[in-house]
DNA sequence: TCCTCCAATTATGACGTTTCAATAGGTATC
DNA sequence: GATACCTATTGAAACGTCATAATTGGAGGA
């Protein structure tokens, strides 16, 4: 394989320094017009590409920013990342994409290998809740937050509270009596504001959480899990409305109501968290809470580029989208 | 902020040469054991961090792959994303993820990007069937295609065809005497090879395709045409077994059966195509054929890395994956 | 004691780019 | 015709790393 050609070999070939060429890339307006076009027109014919090591070498920054997510084969995650792209894409910079898989060495790992790279910034999902995001503090370059809040790093985030506020308020406001619902682990941070929105909009209705309410904790946001949730909810005949910390439970749960010869929301109306895509085509669509992903990389991203732009902190509100499953 | 700690102040700080010190990272058997130690306590104290330019600019090898597919918000890719970043952390390499959007250009400014970043290699998905992928061919580094094939180039896919029989194979083994397909635009390979299996799977069951078969082309893979070609096949009384191209045809198809007061299986059986993790938590869980996504790009890197131990194209076999919206 | 050999270390230059001070011409000013 | 000024270009240094050849300082053999 042939070196690849340089800026010198442009140079030599044009009959003029390296750092008039340099400057063609550079500087154009400094440099005269025949000059510029006669180095264009090499450039092209010898088919040269710019070394981005060198330039960044010399310069000090660099075109990428690196983004860990806890896991991209997550749709969630993935609308986030398209979000990152697009506002990236806006400023001509690459985005490196890995998964942490909650693993805290694999995620040191990847924070050292973009450290290494000089990237630009990093975007990183926290987890393993209130264990100091303070970790990345020091990681030598701009670091915005994902999906979670920050007394001293840039974050964005969604409102959670607000969210399960607004599907409970959806359930009796359509003349539920009870409130089922199923929550994930608590010590997911999503999982504890959930709660506590659920329980503000029983009282915001004039109702008392500790009698409407019946909450079922399980281990894992999963479609397994709902199912069981679900079947424990169901022994008592007053249950007519579930609301769940996210889609899969809400699917999991749909599956054990088929089971049983019930539908939604004839029998029971039921609700979902995170509004995943697909489900809005389901055969029964699911209401859900649309959490504005795409919105929330694009913001994280413009917070590393523009920091002077934005609050320390960007909170999204998030939107409940009715659809057939919780409407008689 | 302060100019990152170098090889150089580290060499400074121990007394050694610099050389020294780049044989610590990079031949560490060639060092005194105290020296080495020493250099280690060093630049742990002084948080050293390597500078990847610096060095790749040096040995001209970086430690990242450029990726582009369609769409990263696509579950499909996402899939795929995760096996190739599996495959790229076994080497403690990056991944630079973009989409294409099905756009020339923007494809053009990424992989010239990941030209200018010299990246070991560029995984990419083509598009725009038959417009010569061997536009790819001379970026100047290893290239392999993903979900696709190529007589020049290397690259990976599934046998469409294989997975098209699979499907037709078995309705017509539950004994649909019809079979009704639902099929993309004829531009995409990997519609117009499932039509070929579909023919192939009623030929191999000793009937005749032209009798048999009645075929609906959509102009686009989503639920919104599947609904569309489900109404227009639902006219047919006789229609009892529906196989769609992929999982969005299929959930369209659902749809319209639901409003018809129809139900799968038991009026109209139905089958997909891609095998979406979610839909196999739906209400009715769908049948569909599987595509190993993950292997596909976990192979892709390989090839890349180790193309001796590959033939050019390798295809995968996709799986049947038999639920209840197929069986009586 | 001298010589050889080996392990450990060093000095140096190069990778491709950008920047910045310096210079060469040319044009306008007086 | 000398001076000042501007524009276009140059030359050289520097960014941090790594490989190569050269050097050092012992240890072991004769």
């Amino acid at each position: 394989m042939p070196r690849r050609v340089s800026i010198k070999d442009i140079a030599e070939r044009a009959g003029v320094s390296t750092g008039t060429v340099s400057n063609v890339l550079n500087h154009p307006e400094a440099v005269a017009d025949a000059t510029r076009q006669a180095i264009l027109a090499i450039m092209a014919d010898l088919n040269f590409v710019a070394n981005a090591s060198a330039r960044q070498l010399r310069v000090g920054a660099s075109q990428t920013v690196g983004v860990v997510v806890m896991d991209i084969s997550n749709p969630f995650y993935t609308e986030l990342a398209r979000g990152i792209e697009d506002r990236l894409a806006q400023d001509g910079l690459l985005m490196m994409l890995c998964s942490s898989d909650e693993n805290e060495k694999r995620e040191a790992s990847f924070l050292r290998q973009f450290s290494e790279q000089g990237v630009l910034g990093v975007l990183v999902t926290p987890f393993g809740e209130e264990a100091a995001p303070e970790k990345y503090a020091d990681l030598g370059h701009p670091t915005v937050l994902l999906d979670a809040d920050s007394p001293t790093l840039p974050s964005v985030s969604v409102d959670h509270v607000d969210g399960a506020r607004q599907a409970v308020k959806h359930l009796l406001d359509q003349g539920h009596a009870r409130i089922s619902f199923v929550n994930g682990p608590l010590e997911l941070r999503p999982c504890r504001e959930r709660a506590e929105g659920v329980r503000l909009a029983i009282a915001d209705h004039g109702l008392d959480p500790d009698t409407v309410l019946t909450t079922v904790n399980v281990g894992a946001l999963t479609a397994e899990f709902g199912k069981g949730a679900a079947s424990q909810l169901l022994a008592d005949d007053a249950c007519t409305a579930i609301f769940c910390a996210n889609d899969l439970l809400a699917m999991g749960v749909s599956r054990e109501l088929r089971l049983r010869g019930l539908a939604a929301p004839g029998d029971v109306a039921v609700v979902g968290y995170d509004d995943i895509a697909f489900l809005s085509e389901l055969m029964l669509p699911l209401t859900s809470v649309r959490q504005p992903m795409h919105d929330l990389g694009w913001t994280a991203v413009d917070m590393l580029l523009r920091p002077q732009d934005h609050p320390k902190h960007v909170s999204f509100a998030p939107t409940l989208v009715v659809r057939e499953s919780s409407v008689r």
